[in-house]
DNA sequence: CTGAAAGCGCTTACAG
DNA sequence: CTGAAAGCGCTTACAG
């Protein structure tokens, strides 16, 4: 079908090798006259050599797996801040001529077929909970180069990317704080699993006690992430909690359907209680009243991810701790003193 | 590395051949006994086959392309509903055993290298416009199957699946009319390039021409899609448009900007003015007040394109038209009956 | 600076 | 039902 190498090296009088040298880009091997003579020759037919045979005969693939868990029977969910961050990985990668293939993660096992079907170089592992990162094996993994974002899991294996999740919570509730809230309360989905929801977690309660304000573990509630989720939950607090002033949320969808809650229970946002998101989607600034939240560096954690790949695939020690991307917050309408 | 054929063959006394035909499920040509020999030796060496030269030694690569423009430097940008089908489409595709590689397109070449250096079974091209798919030559694209979502091209090379623009639009406008709407404002980019904003376009005009409404191209506007673009376009219909009582919009994002910004101008929605949405994103449901607007069958879209897909990669004729998925309007808060 | 040989892990097409 | 041969399009490692 295609032009082969055999093809050009025919047409250019050379052998295979000069041909594969010199679209390698391998300079100091050819002369600089036969160079440019092959480079007309694979211009004017057209020449693109094939990946496959590449991979096979090759010790590198240049293929890098987005791996998203993908539970049973369901779809790929990813969530829209992930997917900014999967674009700017892709344009990243496409510039370094590398692919990228996309793989929902239903079996564990599955992981290491897709590394090893496909001979990636490499992979980005997407929303998989600490613990699964936690069982990856060495012998599973053979030499890819694993970059987990937001994981808290302490595998070797895997390189870490992700956000000061702390750190974004501390803003956050030092903000409330400042403002004069003193019963605050936090929203997130269950964190046995989820690092990132614990860290958050930890940052809230650190800036209560920096604050002399005793830790009430009945402000702590688990909800799923999802709008409706949140909107119950406002609900119940409007209901059962009335003497709570504000609310830090894990994420912006649950920031919002709180929100809602809230407003349906007949309390007003931020006037009787104030309410603070996370991610910073863009959802964030089309609600009413616009949400107050954290926002993270999706550019940074992109480059970081693509960066800490590439060092690894070029031979580099892994990095003594996980790469964290600083946080900030954005204030808009949600967050507001407490009531007089 | 791993383990190969070669492997499991001299584990289990047979050839090459005999081992590949088991792995590749061609039953009547092993016999029972060895198949079964065969199968747990596989399984207990762990075997994985190479797709890599699966692709390069047979006539398929069991690879599907997802194709997105990619603006010079820019990274992708996938509209939230895109990705939402896109998820659908990876699941359909990994049970019948694809692949799925996401590739951003700067150059029009770009196709080309990506279908045939990775020897791609197929491809899908989303958010390409019209023109650029009217190009596509066969030449480019050997046998591969493609399928252009959302496109209106007449090339006979791409297969097509999309939503009936035509009839969701007419939904929107005909619910506008029968609240008692007259003057109907449409909004939504450059239709040039685009036949799904076209159609919807020819869809508004039919519905106004079949109500005796006259049509007043000042009422078209040309507006990108974005909040920032919705919310300026929301003000200057306040300000220089105040007959104009609704507004269809092509896209939610839009519609929401429409919405705050005729409201930013002391306009009410949607006592003062209505306006439809497209897409029902949901973030539809989010904002206050909630967005009418035509919902769209994902399920669908990714179910057919998978379906088109394979039956082209079966060897069956391409069917006589495109494939033309049901909308539905969702009713909420933004259209009501124009102020009296 | 250039090239002949071997091999990557499979499938295809054929012979028995 | 089973297998020996050829080949997919490249790269590696080496020799000249």
């Amino acid at each position: 079908m295609g032009v082969t190498l055999k093809d050009i090296a025919a047409e250019a009088g050379v052998s295979l090798m000069t041909v594969s040298n010199v679209v390698n880009g391998k300079q100091s091997r050819v002369s600089a006259a036969t160079r440019e003579r092959i480079m007309r020759i694979v211009k004017e037919r057209g020449y693109i050599p094939s990946a496959s045979a590449r991979s096979l005969a090759g010790r590198t693939s240049r293929l890098v797996g987005l791996l998203v868990p993908a539970a049973g029977e369901a779809s790929l969910t990813i969530d829209p801040h992930t997917v900014e961050v999967v674009g700017m990985m892709e344009r990243e990668l496409r510039r370094l001529d590398y692919h990228l293939m996309l793989r929902g993660i239903a079996r564990r096992e599955e992981i290491t077929e897709a590394l090893r079907s496909w001979n990636l170089d490499g992979a980005v592992l997407l929303g998989f909970q600490d613990s699964e990162i936690d069982r990856l094996k060495a012998a599973a993994i053979g030499g890819v180069a694993l970059v987990a974002m937001d994981s808290y899991s302490a595998n070797p294996l895997a390189l870490e990317v992700r956000s000061d999740d702390f750190g974004g919570a501390e803003l956050a509730v030092r903000h409330l704080i400042a403002l004069g809230h003193r019963r605050i309360a936090f929203a997130g989905p269950g964190f046995s699993a989820t690092g990132v929801v614990r860290e958050r977690f930890e940052g809230y309660r650190k800036v209560l006690a920096e604050n002399g304000i005793a830790f009430d573990p009945d402000l702590v509630s688990t909800v799923d992430i999802g709008h409706a989720e949140g909107e119950a939950h406002g609900r119940w607090l409007a209901a059962e909690r009335p003497d709570v002033t504000a609310v830090f949320t894990t994420a912006d969808l649950l920031a919002i359907g709180v929100v809602e809650g809230l407003a349906n229970a007949g309390r007003s946002v931020p006037g009787d209680v104030s309410v603070v998101g996370y991610d910073n989607a863009d959802i964030a600034s089309y609600v009413t009243p616009k949400l107050t939240t954290v926002a993270q560096d999706l550019p940074g954690k992109a480059a970081e991810t693509v960066r800490l790949m590439m060092d690894r695939l070029a031979g580099k020690a892994r990095p003594e701790q996980a790469t964290t991307l600083q946080v900030r917050l954005v204030e808009r309408e949600t967050a507001a003193p407490p009531p007089a």
